[in-house]
This record gives C-alpha cells, sequence and structure tokens, in this order.
DNA sequence: ATTGGACATATTGTAAACAGTATAGCCGCC
DNA sequence: GGCGGCTATACTGTTTACAATATGTCCAAT
C-alpha cells in the first residue's frame, strides 16, 4: 500500500457548517412496527391495562433485537400508553380514576371544536370520506369484535381529520388511545364503547352542515361513554392501602 | 464452601404470576434534568430551532453518558420538541408555517376551554395562586429576556393548572414549548411573544368570575400573538425546491 | 478553475457482554 | 404452622466496543 499523502491533517478548528435538515426523510417513530402492533393491540383490547411488556418477549414476538424494543417502549411511555416503573419493566398503561375523567373532560373540549371545525370545512372529498366511512360502518359483522372496536375509533379519527388540523389531530388519537385504556380499566363488562346508533347520527348532521346539532351531538355522545365507566369499589380500597404504604415509605425516605 | 442444596431447582413452568405495579414509582423521564434542561434552553430561546444537538456535546455539558442523552432526545422527539433524523442526528424542532397555524388554532380551543373551567373552579388556593403569579409579572425585570418567556409561559400554564384538568394541562405544556418554538421560526425579530398588558386583563377577569369576558381576552391574546407571526418569503422559495426535489425522488423509488 | 472521486474524520446506530435489582422459592426459626 | 431471612433466577439497566453512515477535505484530471 502506498502512503502518497502526509499521516495527519492540519487540526481543523472551525466549525462544520453544518446544512441544515431541509429535505430531511420526515420517517418516524409511529411508524415503526413494534409501536403500531402495540397500539393496535391496546386498541383492540387484546392488551389489557396492567399487562407486563417484557423486553425479551417482545422481541421475539416481532423477531428483532432488545434495543429497538426499548426504543418503541420509551416513546409509548412518552405518550402515555405503557408505564415504566424502574428495575420492573413496561407495563400497559392503568390510568386513574381522576385521569380517566379527564381524558374524557379532554375529547369533550377536543372533538366538539374539531366537529364545528368539519361543519366549516367539508367538501366534496371530505363529504365521499365521511359516506365511504359511514357505510362500512353500517355494513361491518358486529361479532367481530376487534373489527368494531378499529371502526369506532376510525369515525373518531376521520372527523377530527375532516377538522384540517393536524395538532388537534394528533392529540385525538392520543386521547382515542388513553380512552381505549380508560374504558378497559373502568368498564361495566360487556358493555360496547360506542353506542352503535350515535356515529351516524353525528356523521348525518355534519353532511347536513348542522353544525350546531352536530356539535351537541357529540357532546352527547362522549358524554354517554362517559356515564358508562364506574369507578373500581373493591379498587379504591386497594388504592388506599397503596397511598398509605407510599406516604410511609417516603416518610421513611426523607426521616433517614 | 458445603452444598446443601440440590444444583438445580425443578423448572418452574408457572407464569410468576406478577404482582401488579401498583405502588410503582411514579418518577417520570419528564424530571430527568437533561429534558428539563434543554425544555428551558428552547422555551427561553437559548436554543433556536434546526440547532444541532449533538450526543457527545451534550453527554459532555451534563456530565452523563450518551446513552441517556438518546433517551431524553428520544422522549423529546416523541413530544415533537426536537427532530431525530436517521444517522444524522437530532435538532431542534422547526414547524412548517401549516403547523405553526396549526398550533396557534389548537391553543385557542384548549385555552380558551382552560379559562372557562378556571373561573368556573376558581377558590381560595387558585385566586392567592393567580394573584401572586399577576404580582410577579408586574414586578419583573423587562429587561431579562429570560426571566421574562418564563413568566409570560407560566401564566398561560397557571391558567390551565387552575382548570383541574390534568389531561389539558400536559396538552396546554406542549403546546406552549411548540409555540416557543413556531414564534422563534417566523417572529419578526425583536418583538415580544406576548404584549405585556394581555396577562393582567385576563388574570383581572378570571378574579372578577367574568367567564365570558376572560374567555373573549384569552381568544383575542392569542389572536394577537398568531397575527405578529408571519410566513418566511425567502424561505418559501427553498420549500418549493426541496418539494420538488423530495417529488423527484419518491417518483423515481417507485418507478423503480 | 471547476468538477469528480476517494480518503479521513466525526458522529450516530447496533450488538453483546456485564452488572444491578427485584422477585420467587426454600429453609430454619419462633 | 406462620414468618423472616437466604439464595437462585429472571429480568432490566448500563457499559463497552464495534460497525455503518454521512460529511468535509484534498488531490487529480479535464
Amino acid at each position: 500500500m502506498k502512503r502518497t499523502r502526509p499521516l495527519k491533517r492540519k487540526p481543523k478548528r472551525t466549525e462544520p457548517k453544518l446544512r441544515e435538515p431541509e429535505a430531511a426523510d420526515p420517517r418516524s417513530i409511529d411508524d415503526d412496527p413494534v409501536v403500531q402492533g402495540i397500539l393496535t393491540a391496546i386498541s383492540q383490547k387484546r392488551l389489557k391495562p396492567g399487562a407486563k411488556l417484557g423486553e425479551d418477549k417482545l422481541a421475539a414476538a416481532f423477531g428483532t433485537t432488545r434495543i429497538h424494543i426499548r426504543q418503541a417502549l420509551s416513546h409509548l411511555a412518552s405518550r402515555k400508553v405503557v408505564m415504566q416503573i424502574p428495575n420492573r419493566g413496561a407495563f400497559v398503561y392503568r390510568p386513574s380514576w381522576a385521569e380517566a375523567q379527564d381524558i374524557f373532560a379532554a375529547r369533550r373540549i377536543i372533538e366538539t371544536a374539531a366537529v364545528s371545525a368539519a361543519v366549516d370545512r367539508l367538501d366534496k372529498a371530505g363529504k365521499a370520506e365521511l359516506k365511504a366511512h359511514m357505510e362500512r360502518e353500517a355494513r361491518h359483522d358486529r361479532n367481530d369484535r376487534w373489527a368494531s372496536l378499529s371502526l369506532t375509533a376510525e369515525f373518531h379519527i376521520l372527523v377530527a381529520k375532516l377538522a384540517g388540523n393536524r395538532v388537534l389531530l394528533e392529540m385525538s388519537r392520543e386521547l382515542m388511545l388513553r380512552t381505549s385504556l380508560a374504558i378497559a380499566t373502568f368498564e361495566q363488562p360487556g358493555e360496547p364503547d360506542c353506542s352503535p346508533d350515535a356515529h351516524p347520527d353525528i356523521g348525518a348532521l355534519i353532511l347536513a352542515r348542522d353544525k350546531a346539532g352536530a356539535v351537541h351531538a357529540m357532546r352527547h355522545h362522549i358524554e354517554e361513554m362517559e356515564q358508562r365507566i364506574r369507578p373500581k369499589e373493591g379498587k379504591d380500597e386497594v388504592d388506599e392501602l397503596t397511598a398509605i404504604f407510599q406516604e410511609i415509605g417516603a416518610r421513611a425516605r426523607a426521616g433517614g
């Protein structure tokens, strides 16, 4: 091997000038198959709140490495979909009763605003999309519980999309997921998430450009969902106990 | 060393039964000093959109390891505060013009709702907190740009806190940060984020329990902020160019 | 002089081994 | 017989080194 060049070049202390990342590949971690898999499993209620998400098992299940799984779990944890506990691992998030109520309150605010904006912005393409979804929801097999859950969630997402605000759309997506967790935690067993007649009504009102009516129907629909969950009675005792122990533990730590 | 026990114990195929994580330590990654440091640096505009966040440099600056930094950056990326580009690294997020508008629209919706709820729920402790903040904001040194920025952000956060909904509070926090990025990207140089008189007005209306007035003032305040930013003219050409190249690239990839 | 290629460097991404911690089961003790 | 300590195990968390990618710089050729 010839070495026609001096061994070291000059140190170069100037900053590298760094082209700014204008034309970057916008592929996000949200498109990651692991993230998507866990999210759909949760929204379809195949994964229940509190379920353990072991890294090795997930890595084997998805055919990937632990590092990849850790990244996905961290991402889901910052979205409050999973809960990470130091040295114990990751679990499907279980909202508290207060948090469940806050989630529904937030949905009341955001989705009523979304319906309002959707009526304002409704155009031909939007009408077509909405009609297509309503037809799918009307015709779907009601015995297929997983498909039902996916479709009802998609209706709310579609309304947020029609509102034309991506930030609001992301928030709605997040709130939908957290609603799934809230319902899974506090539901009376056997009841569906959404009452089956509400979506066609809301959709029809949007198509008729009846803004006040659509907003009212959406608010009513969400309140109806909210009234279907109840705080777990036995659960409260347990929570009280754990609160006591936590307080004791904190005091012991603080007092020395 | 004696070995009184058989070498292997029985395989134990039963699932470990796994106590559920009720009494978990809720310390979150949001409390992480690296995350907090970057967030405050951004909200005080010491870090500008597009700035490179190199892992080694951050690790040295915070006196920690690269792994820790990577975790923090991933978390910030899922909150859309930093942008991660494969093999290029992390940068302070730079919202598009459309995204900036969506952020303000979302703030209009959420913060007007928060003001309304704050008026409804206002109690003695809330009044005291609000008065204390207003006094701090009135007395602060206006030449200290960093303190000013922190205080104006804290006012909006305080209103969200008074609304009593943790989910909404988190959303407001996120929107405040993204607003900082939007303003830093599109501001006319030298103007403050919030007009200085708006906060005392809104605070007084809340204290007077004038719900409609407070909501109106908040909406007006946010619209005023929004009108202060302008799309970058020279920027549009660049964006157009990158759009052309991206489109060409996508076509090439799709066509084979 | 400008352009294209190739090396060198800096930085990110990944794998594997190691260490630390909580949990479960067992034995001795009261 | 119930209870507390002890040990083994399984899991997470961290460190380390290595590989891959992008980028800047230099040289050669046109």
